[in-house]
DNA sequence: CGTCTAATTGAAAATGGATTTCAATTTAAA
DNA sequence: TTTAAATTGAAATCCATTTTCAATTAGACG
């Protein structure tokens, strides 16, 4: 069961974090991250909030606003824009690196990754003196079901 | 003089759209569009708004605002966000598409296109069964001075 | 020209997501 | 335990954006 190994990899590095930073574990903060492992990615804070709210009524928006930025200051999640307005954010799939399609009739959002796009970055960036720390690339476009309809 | 001849074009753009769309020439947009095209790209709408102000302080902030919104309606803007919190426009270079590098230090941005990443992007979408509309690709990282202070 | 209708303006209010405040509560170290 | 510091959550605040609305203006038509 990877998924269940990576979970509990990635539970541990939240509490590692919390124990560096002198933060405290709470009954919140597991059910958060719990929910939010459990949840697909791209979630908003809205999102997450209104799904915890189902079996946790008690947990505030300001709690899981706060804990998904410390989701993403510890590096398991990552906050993106997709501009509609609103953050989203997603769990950190280890170390690889993706982008986003995005489609602009249903708002299907596919993962995908290239390492020659990459290539690409890093030498136009060092053209242009330039370092890269990070990028977005998002191709908003219309999916393959959405043209067939 | 290439600008003056672009500016040119670029104003009859908008008047045609205006017309068209059975919109009023006024004084405030044509005093707008001018301090827009004066003045370098990727200005925020209270950058503008405060531009405006020393020269035409009768000008409101919803005036700029919907003038802008207008500005990429019609074509002759793209509105942009950089992560910062506020859009962002930029005239439309004609029809040449270019995307960003922001340095995370002084936020400086530099322009550029790569036409070897734009091929890969249409081929990455077509495997996943997108068509592409348009596409976002910044790339974040520290520019040449930044790093030699 | 005037007249008239619809669009426009701008100050102020509303909106909406993100963030902060603060008193009460909880954690966990001593 | 006791205690100091962190956390919580409801409410307040922030801040860019957007809308409202009464007054003004553009421009079509006679």
């Amino acid at each position: 069961m990877r998924k269940i190994l990576t979970n509990t990899k990635t539970k541990n590095q939240f509490k590692d974090f919390l124990l560096t930073q002198g933060l405290k574990s709470t009954r919140q903060r597991e059910i958060i991250l719990d929910e939010f492992l459990r949840a697909g990615s791209h979630l908003s804070t809205e999102d997450l909030y209104l799904r915890l709210r189902k079996g946790n009524p008690h947990i505030g928006y300001a709690t899981v606003h706060r804990t998904l930025k410390l989701f993403a200051e510890c590096g398991i999640a990552e906050q993106r824009h997709f501009g509609d307005g609103q953050a989203r954010y997603e769990a950190s799939d280890c170390d690889e690196h993706h982008d986003h399609l995005i489609c602009v009739v249903c708002g299907k959002i596919v993962e995908f990754e290239d390492p020659r796009i990459e290539e690409l970055q890093l030498e136009v960036a060092g053209a242009h003196g330039f370092t890269i720390e990070r990028h977005r690339l998002e191709l908003y476009g219309c999916c393959l079901e959405c043209r067939q309809v």
